[in-house]
DNA sequence: ATTTCTAGTTACTTTCAGGTTACTACTATT
DNA sequence: AATAGTAGTAACCTGAAAGTAACTAGAAAT
């Protein structure tokens, strides 16, 4: 087995060229199954930019992991949620959320030793 | 629940802040339950190089994720494996695959049709 | 004497994901 | 006539991650 000879054929490296961004995990896994108006994202992101929540929104639509849906109102309302490609990833995010917590734990643990 | 406002706070950034770079993920899944040579992991991913390859390990085992064995001999041999800590990454690494693995049949699919 | 083998190091450069700040459109409310 | 509310855009900037290319140590084999 030989890795990233042609990056497109390690899956590994697929994978995390669409989740390894900085927002697009957390972005995912605040959607989980709900769907969310812009503004709501950026209140539970209260760091990311309208700017860059734009964009990531939009690189998430465009690889068809998220649906944009607007509203024909005033003042705007727009609503994103997961695509079923988009929940698929859901599994990824609860396990590296389960270890995020559990390292988090242990580190605890260490320290107060 | 608010994520980011102290990204240490979020289980997902915490563990992507490790495991989300270009190489780290690709190094802990080809070493697995295996040793490997430091020239060995050089040759499954040949698009590495010495300098960044050297850099990531060094990384890893400040995190201890992964375990540094050097050998007295000549030439050099340095073997490197998997922590407790790292190997619990590995079921990460396996849905990241199995994703990645399954997105692309997918995607293939569709260009046929 | 030169090459081979391994596991790196050094010094320099490049790239782009992500960030900052200010602005826009449209309507309703005060 | 000014402000609020929403979902963005536009123009510009930055730093850290990653890349490049050449070099090193020390012994053994040719």
């Amino acid at each position: 087995m030989r890795f990233i000879d042609n990056p497109l054929q390690c899956p590994v490296t697929r994978t995390m060229s669409i989740i390894g961004g900085k927002w697009k995990p957390i972005i995912i896994n605040c959607l989980g199954d709900k769907s969310l108006r812009f503004g709501k994202l950026n209140q539970l992101m209260p760091a990311i930019s309208n700017k860059v929540l734009s964009n990531e929104l939009k690189e998430l639509e465009a690889l068809t992991l998220i649906e944009r849906r607007e509203f024909q109102e005033l003042p705007p309302r727009v609503e994103y949620k997961l695509t079923a490609a988009g929940q698929s990833l859901l599994p990824i995010m609860h396990e590296v959320a389960k270890w995020g917590n559990s390292h988090l734990a242990k580190q605890l643990e260490t320290q107060l030793q």
